[in-house]
DNA sequence: TTGCAATATTAATCAAACTGATATATTCTG
DNA sequence: CAGAATATATCAGTTTGATTAATATTGCAA
């Protein structure tokens, strides 16, 4: 009693005919005869009247045509509700970004996949680092991006850039005064602005310095960069960050980027997402475009 | 996609279990998990979340969840809707019977149906002979009880009764004043009131009495039994009728039966019914009542 | 009646669904 | 975090049920 069946009975109803029902429905006449005479089997009634033509219905007949009407018509709705939840969420990336993506590259990011892809939305959550993680493990997100991406056991982790990171300071600070390039020993001594103990960015500069026997004075410490940057500003200290997110600030000549000679220190960016998890059409592209673009 | 589909696919979901939807389905926990795969495939879209314990439902699969239980709903009301139907018309049995198979008779058999199948019905309709085959021919009766049946395309008949005729008169009419038993001879000559030139019983008589070369006058002639007994109570002649319906009027010594000796008429009463009929189980039942008893 | 068109019947074929065995995955527990 | 316990996925082989082509039967009209 599939679909087929169901559409079968109802054309055979309401083209009064065997012959044209099973026409209707690509199936043999013999298939259209047999198939009712199996329903009124388990029913143990008759359904259609064949003593006259064009047959009749008979009043069980019309129970079950009226039953076959109900359900054709429900699951057409069905489909018109799946196709249209199908459009709206495949047609859709939702990413969760830790805030120091930069809003700027994000942005650029958005306008070429808005290029390829017309039709597709693009949604954007930035999140602290953790919400991210959260947010791509419960399927609110497609895929999440991170900084010191860690696979767990639920999630693959793809790696996606190495971000240059360098001292930053205020541009009249001591240190920015030196010169577009110092080496890390310069900084020994200089109050500093760090990140939150807990964020992993913190544990990979404080491991940086220790290894090279570099001592700072951390006199304050952000959970993000946005206070980080007003700090220097302030002329608090010097902090070691991402290079591209101090683009901005560089360009207006309110702080300065002083990249850090000898050693070099950079930040993993990863994208993170649902082991197994299968992408739909829209959701590849952007991950393609995420990927093909090492900036 | 048939209705164990459908019950499958909601148990499934219902009991956020695999093995236990389809044990509930009685089907193996393979089958199951084929099926599903099946139905996302169809579908292009994951309705059920198994990385997780219970597995969960996707939004997809909550659409296919609800279509499915509106479905085995609008099933369940189909199902007790047919049983409704089918208690309604197969718990009765619609005869339609010719005036003259007598009241009392019918109410006899009724009376003793009613006792075997208490939660039965029975229909009687009488009607003229040509509307009882009518009735049967549309359907509108199940059987049908005629006297000199004629079987045609669409109709069977089944012997029932030989009804013995008699001739009816007053009882203070000269040939019921000759005795009980008188020979067909003693007609001629005499007024008698018959029955219409179409009904078969008319041409069985006028056969019966042509072929003793006994010569009647007809006086009156009318389509019922009634008015032919209500005629001779007024004395306007004599009559030959069934002896089976003059039991009440004679035994009220209204009318008298007179035997015919020597040559014996008798009128056949049969059952008619459409070619092919299937009859429910209180049909038959009837019908097994009617045979049984010769009366 | 005969002829025409529709439906029923039959046997053979074929694809879908199911099972049992087993592999893989998830969760729980020590 | 290993390993047990439980749940789901996969695979090959089998069964079932739907389908077809050919043909018989039936209903209707000339």
């Amino acid at each position: 009693m599939n679909l087929d069946s169901l559409r079968l009975f109802r054309d055979i109803v309401q083209s009064r005919s065997f012959s044209r029902g099973a026409q209707l429905n690509g199936v043999s006449q013999s298939a259209a005869s047999q198939h009712v005479q199996e329903l009124e089997k388990s029913f143990s009634t008759v359904l259609l009247d064949r003593s006259t033509r064009p047959l009749t219905v008979t009043q069980s007949g019309r129970l079950y045509f009226d039953y076959c009407r109900d359900v054709l018509r429900r699951r057409d709705d069905f489909d018109v509700a799946l196709e249209r939840f199908k459009k709206e969420t495949e047609g859709t990336v939702r990413v969760a970004s830790i805030y120091s993506v930069g809003l700027s590259e994000m942005v650029q990011l958005e306008e070429e996949f808005g290029r390829r892809q017309p039709e597709a939305h693009l949604e954007v959550d930035y999140l602290r680092p953790e919400k991210v993680y959260e947010a791509v493990l419960s399927d609110e997100a497609d895929i999440g991006l991170v900084s010191y991406p860690e696979p767990t056991r639920e999630l693959d982790v793809i790696p996606w850039r190495e971000e240059e990171m360098v001292i930053a300071a205020a541009p009249s600070h001591e240190l920015a005064q030196r010169g577009p390039v110092v080496s890390p020993r310069d900084l020994d001594g200089h109050d500093f602005v760090s990140f939150d103990e807990e964020l992993p960015i913190r544990k990979h500069v404080d491991r940086f310095l220790r290894d090279l026997g570099v001592e700072v004075k951390v006199v304050l410490h952000f959970d993000n960069i946005q206070m980080i940057k007003e700090a220097l500003m302030h002329r608090v200290g010097v902090s070691i960050v991402p290079a591209r997110i101090l683009d901005e600030e560089v360009g207006q000549g309110r702080l300065a980027a002083i990249r850090i000679s000898d050693a070099s220190l950079h930040r993993p960016l990863g994208i993170i997402h649902r082991k197994k998890k299968r992408f739909h059409r829209v959701a590849q592209a952007f991950l393609g475009l995420l990927c093909e673009k090492p900036a």
